[in-house]
DNA sequence: AAGGCTTAGTGTCAATCGAACACTTGAAAA
DNA sequence: TTTTCAAGTGTTCGATTGACACTAAGCCTT
C-alpha cells in the first residue's frame, strides 16, 4: 500500500456548496476553462468544486480538503450525501477535453462521492488557487448546464436538504451567528418553497428550543426594530439523538 | 474506455441484506474461507456480500448483481445508503490473507458503495456459486466480527434503516404480501426498539390508508383467526412526494 | 410635528392528533 | 363445557396544528 498521497485515479468528491444571500440559495460553482480548444464551442462552463481522493486521506477529509482549497474555511458543516457511479458520466466534449489536460489517465471510469456543504455565505472569501479560475455563487434556479453529471449532482444535494431541514436543525448553518426570526422564516420557506405562517412560525421554533432570543435588536432600520436569535448548538450536539421531526403539512405520522 | 467489463480495483459495493423472520431483525453474511492460511487463526468468517464493480456498470447495477448472484432475485427494495472509503479499512491479517489469494491488486486502495437491500427472508434461496461457501441470516444482536470495515457499515444500515421506516414506509419490503396486523406491528416494533401500543398502531396504520384489508382471515389457529392486509403499494409509488412521516414519540415538529 | 410607510410582533379558537388505558371475541384444545 | 390464547375494539384528556388580523416601533416625508 502507497503511503505517499498519492491520487485514486477512479474516486473523486464533489462538494454542492449551498449558500444563503438576497433571498435565495445558491450554489458555488467553479468555471472550468478547457485547456486546450477541441471543440468549437466556448471554452468555459461551470462545475462543481471536486477533486481525485489521495490515497492518504479518507472521503469525508478529502472533500473537506476542496472545500478549504475553495474557500479558506474549515469546521463547516459537510455531509455525504450519495455516490454517482454511471460508466457514461462522460459525454460531452467539454468534459473529455478538460480531463484530457489535467488528467493522468483521461478515460478511466471515476466515480465520485457526493457532499453537501452548508455555508454562511459571506464568510466565503474565495481562494487564490486551482480552482480559482472564477468561483461564482449561482441561484438554484438559474443553474446552468454544468460539467459530467453535475446537474444531477446538484439537484440530488437540493432534494437531499429538503429532506434532512424537516429532520435536523441544520438551516442555521446558512445564516450568520445572531439573525432575526424572519430571516431564519425567509430560509426555510426558500428551501421548502412554500409560505409559512409567522405567528406558527414563531411560536413552533421559540418552544421547540432550537432558538434563543438575544437581548439586542436591529438598529438603524426605517422600521420596528426586530429581535435577534442564536442558535441553540449545545441543545443537539449533546442530545441522545439529536432527531427533530419538523413535520410538513400534509404528512401523516403514524406512532405513538 | 474499456468496454469490456472488466473489473475496476478500486471501487466495490456491499450489501447489507435485511431478513425478518422469527420475530427477529437478521442480516444474510456470506462465510468467507481464507485460501492459504498465512493466519494461525481459524480461517473462516464473515463478510457483507460485496463485489468490485464492473467497468461496464453503474452502481446500483453492480448491487442488483451481487445480490442477484446470492439470493437469485431481483426486483426488490435496494438502496445505495453511504460510501464508506477510509484508507485503513484493510488491517486485519485475516482481511490481507483473503485479499491476496483473491485480488490481482490486493494492497490497492478500495472505496466501497454500501447499500441496503429489504427483502422477505423465505423468498431467499441461496445460489451455488462464487459466495455460496455458506450464506447464514444471523441476528442483528449477534454478528460476529466481520471482514473490513463491514461492522461499521452494518450499524451504519440498520441506524438508516431506523430513519427510513419514520419517512417512508418500506418496512413492508420485509413481510410477505400479506400479513396479519400483529405482524406488522412486531416488526416496527423490532426495527424500533421499543412497544408499540396496539390500538393506537392499528388506528394509524389503517387512518393512514398505507394498508388495505383482504376478505380472508387465518385458519386453523387456536386462537382468533387474524385479518389478512396487503401494503397499499400504488399509493406511494404514484404519489406526488411519497413522504411520508412516521413521528416517533419524543420528537417534536415544527411547521404548519 | 403629524402622518405615512414598512416590517416586527402578538392571541384565540376549533379541529386534529397523540398517549394512556381494559375488556370482549372467536377459535382450537383440553 | 371450559380453558387458553391472541385478535380486536373506544374513549378521554391534553397537546399540537392551522387559520386568521390587528397593533407596535422606528424612520422618512412633508
Amino acid at each position: 500500500m502507497s503511503i505517499s498521497p498519492s491520487l485514486n485515479p477512479h474516486v473523486s468528491v464533489d462538494c454542492v456548496i449551498f449558500g444563503f444571500s438576497k433571498e435565495t440559495l445558491r450554489l458555488l460553482l467553479i468555471k472550468r476553462t478547457v485547456p486546450n480548444a477541441l471543440t468549437e464551442l466556448d471554452d468555459s462552463y461551470y462545475a462543481l468544486p471536486g477533486d481525485l481522493v489521495r490515497d492518504n486521506e479518507n472521503l469525508d477529509e478529502a472533500a473537506a480538503r476542496v472545500l478549504k482549497e475553495l474557500t479558506g474555511l474549515t469546521g463547516i458543516f459537510l455531509q455525504q450525501f450519495q455516490a454517482f457511479g454511471d460508466p457514461l458520466r462522460i459525454t460531452k466534449a467539454k468534459d473529455r477535453a478538460w480531463l484530457q489536460g489535467v488528467r493522468q489517465d483521461p478515460d478511466a471510469r471515476v466515480i465520485t462521492v457526493a457532499y453537501m456543504a452548508l455555508i454562511e455565505s459571506s464568510k466565503v472569501e474565495i481562494q487564490p488557487g486551482s480552482f480559482s479560475k472564477g468561483a461564482v455563487w449561482l441561484p438554484i434556479g438559474e443553474i446552468p448546464e454544468l460539467a459530467f453529471d453535475h446537474n444531477e449532482i446538484s439537484e440530488g444535494a437540493l432534494m437531499a436538504l429538503r429532506e434532512k431541514v424537516q429532520i435536523q436543525p441544520i438551516a442555521f448553518e446558512l445564516l450568520p451567528e445572531r439573525f432575526t426570526m424572519s430571516d431564519l422564516q425567509a430560509l426555510y420557506e426558500t428551501i421548502l418553497q412554500r409560505d409559512l405562517d409567522k405567528r406558527n412560525f414563531r411560536r413552533k421554533m421559540l418552544n421547540s428550543g432550537v432558538i434563543a432570543a438575544l437581548p439586542e435588536k436591529q438598529h438603524g432600520v426605517s422600521n420596528k426594530p426586530a429581535r435577534y436569535y442564536v442558535f441553540n448548538r449545545n441543545l443537539f450536539e449533546n442530545s441522545p439523538l439529536g432527531f427533530v421531526n419538523l413535520k410538513m403539512e400534509g404528512s401523516f405520522t403514524l406512532f405513538n
